[in-house]
DNA sequence: AAAGATTGAGCGCTCAATCTTT
DNA sequence: AAAGATTGAGCGCTCAATCTTT
C-alpha cells in the first residue's frame, strides 16, 4: 500500500507493533475460549455475565445495569441473555417496580458452572498469560489498555 | 469466587491489568470495525486477508499460505473465502500444479475496496490507538505481544 | 420522546465430518 | 495416511426496526 500518497501511514515500528498486538490478541482469545468451552461448555462471553452476576447482591441484576458492567451493546446483551436462558443458565424474572424491565437472575446451575470453569480459566490465563510477563510488564500493559480505553471514551463515536 | 480454595487466584493487580486489557481490546476492535464496515463495507477479517494478497506476487496465493500468513484456522479461512467470493472481492483459479488446491486471486474489486479503505482505518487505527501513546509504550507493547505469542506457540495448544 | 428491552437478518467463528489428491 | 481444502450445524455479534412503559 506503500505507493499511495496524501496518507499518513504507518510507521516501520508501528507496522511491527500493531501486527503483533493484533495477532496476540486474536490467538490468545482464540485459546482462552476454546478451553473453557472444551473444559465447561461456556464462552468468554459466558463466563462474563456470569462473573457480574456472582459478584452482584442476590445474584441477580437487571439488563441495563449488566450493560453498563460488561459495557456491550443492548442487542449483543440481549441475544446472550436469551442463549443463556434457554440453557439455563440464568432465570428472567419479572421486575415489580418497573414494568418495561425484568430482572436477570442467576440459576443454581448458572453458579455450579462458573464455579466449576473457573479454576480451569484462571490457571490458562495465568499461564498463557501472566506467567511469561514481568511485574512491570503487567503494570505497563494496565497503563496501556486505561489510556487507550479513556481515549475511546473521549472521540466519543 | 474468592471463597473457592485450592486454586491460585490473580492478585489484585493482575485482576485489574486483565479486565482493564480485556475491555480494551473488545472496544477497540468493535470500534475500528464498525469504522471499517460503515465507511467501506469491510470487515477487519477482509481487510487483512486483502493486505496479504496485496503484499504478495501477482495478487495471488494459495489458501494454505494465506492460513500460516494469518495464522487462521482452516475452515474460517475457508469459510471467509467463500464470503469474499460471493462478494466478489477474491477469485478463485484453478491451481495447475497440485490438484487439491485453488489459487485465490484478488479481483479489481477487491483491489479498489483495500485501496480506499486503507486511508480511513490507518487514520482511525492512528487515532484512537498510536496518538495516545508514547513511543516507549509502543515498543513494550510490542515486546509484550510477542512474549506472550511465543509464549502461545510454546505452549502448543 | 426517552428509557428499557427484544427481534430478525446477515455476517463471523469453531467443531466435527468429509472429500480429493498426493 | 497426510496434505490441502470444503461443508453444515450451532453459536456469537451488529445493525436496523420495533415494542412497551415511563
Amino acid at each position: 500500500m506503500g505507493h499511495m500518497t496524501g496518507t499518513r501511514w504507518l510507521s516501520p515500528d508501528q507496522q511491527r507493533a500493531w501486527r503483533a498486538f493484533l495477532r496476540m490478541q486474536g490467538r490468545l482469545d482464540a485459546r482462552l475460549n476454546r478451553q473453557l468451552q472444551s473444559d465447561s461448555g461456556l464462552s468468554l462471553a459466558d463466563y462474563d455475565v456470569l462473573v457480574q452476576l456472582t459478584d452482584s447482591a442476590q445474584g441477580r441484576l437487571r439488563p441495563y445495569e449488566l450493560q453498563r458492567l460488561l459495557q456491550w451493546e443492548q442487542s449483543r446483551l440481549s441475544h446472550h441473555l436469551s442463549r443463556m436462558h434457554r440453557r439455563g443458565l440464568v432465570a428472567r424474572d419479572e421486575c415489580t417496580n418497573d414494568g418495561r424491565g425484568t430482572y436477570i437472575t442467576l440459576t443454581d446451575a448458572g453458579r455450579a458452572a462458573i464455579e466449576s470453569a473457573a479454576p480451569g480459566h484462571v490457571d490458562a490465563v495465568r499461564r498463557l498469560f501472566f506467567d511469561g510477563l514481568t511485574g512491570e510488564q503487567v503494570a505497563a500493559l494496565e497503563r496501556v489498555s486505561t489510556q487507550v480505553l479513556d481515549r475511546l471514551d473521549a472521540l466519543h463515536t
